[in-house]
DNA sequence: TTCTGTTTAATTGTGAACAATATTGCAATT
DNA sequence: AATTGCAATATTGTTCACAATTAAACAGAA
């Protein structure tokens, strides 16, 4: 998001929760998204509402029909993913690398919450809460880039794969899996090694 | 934009015409953007505008302080650009193989008009103009593709490069080469192979 | 002068009513 | 029974009015 000091408004807020609803398959594909209902159960007036649907509309989340609503967008084609995959690896590469050399105790310590949450989620086998946080993990090395703009690159991307997610994790026999793949990419950035960090990092985007 | 039929609604013309001013550097950059000016401007309420203005925000064309306004955002830094050209390379590519079996002599019309209007803007040296048409010709690439979602990538990335595109005509010391640049593209087009193709595409893409 | 705090104005954020458009259901007709 | 035309409903698109927030202007004291 081209915010340059996110404070919060409604509409953000919204935008958070129903696009996390969506990637986590609680908002199953095709469901229709009625204004005036998300207005009542937010809250809100329509105005709110409308911006956000708008936005996750441009992020592809939600599909547009003009003067005939919104609803959840169907999964993007298979020859779609095979594009957007690489271009996501080539997007974050390039944020850890903008932000590898500052990287200070606070961000491991923000990391390794996400992991603790991220083991729980796998012992329990949530497979919606671990898309969640696994979202979480590497949208934020996106936005501690300092480049403008990247987010929105980042979030346009993620958006055409957010069926990847929880294909990918229901499928390996061992359900830690998730886990210490990304206690491992941590554990390398902990080492200041560039190289080996950004391939640690890519070979987890598939 | 994810929207499946384009009815012609009053935001969706606004952005249309603000993206190209901003493209061309008739706004320039850090210019504020009032939302009552733009309804006077427009004859339209604030609404429209809000919408519109949320959008080329995403797209990156204009930042957004909460509370406070929207500006013509500033251009993409170096390294940026060294990213994001790479990328609109494999989305073009991508939306080129998707269409070039079904090309019709209308596509290809399509763009000889468009070379006849190059041509002129290159005579003229009218370079906001070219720098139009020259994004009309890519985006018609990318229009035409039938994968949802690729054009709001290929936006989102190509305001980003916004810059490089007035920066690249002025220099070269021929100022039909663009206009040549792309007749060959369409020649090249009209041959049938696919991968000379893309790559004159590609190659006019730096 | 320079700094600080307060007031003032400008601007965006939100709410609510109205208009335009598309969908749905129903009836009349073949 | 299937289809077409029409009315009723539901939904979005737009306008206007108001609230909340921010930035700027200004006065007063050190």
């Amino acid at each position: 998001m081209p915010q340059i000091e996110s404070t919060a408004n409604q509409s953000q807020d919204i935008v958070e929760q129903l696009r996390m609803e969506i990637i986590t398959g609680r908002l199953e594909e095709g469901m229709p998204l009625r204004e005036v209902s998300l207005a009542e159960r937010f809250q809100v007036s329509r105005a709110p509402i409308r911006e956000a649907l708008k936005q996750l509309a441009h992020e592809g989340m939600v599909e547009s029909k003009p003067n005939c609503g919104m609803r959840v967008a169907p999964a993007s084609s298979e020859s779609m993913q095979e594009l957007v995959i690489p271009l996501r690896q080539t997007v974050e590469s390039f944020a850890l690398k903008s932000i590898f050399a500052e990287l200070s105790e606070a961000d491991f310590q923000e990391w390794e919450t996400l992991l603790e949450e991220m083991r729980t989620a796998c012992e329990t086998r949530d497979y919606a809460q671990l898309t969640e946080l696994d979202i979480k993990f590497h949208q934020s090395i996106v936005m501690k880039s300092p480049e403008q703009g990247l987010m929105s690159i980042w979030v346009t991307l993620v958006s055409r794969l957010r069926r990847h997610f929880l294909a990918g994790f229901q499928k390996p026999n061992d359900p830690m899996k998730v886990y210490y793949e990304h206690v491992a990419i941590v554990a390398m950035f902990r080492t200041g090694k560039l190289e080996p960090s950004m391939q640690a990092l890519i070979s987890n985007i598939d």
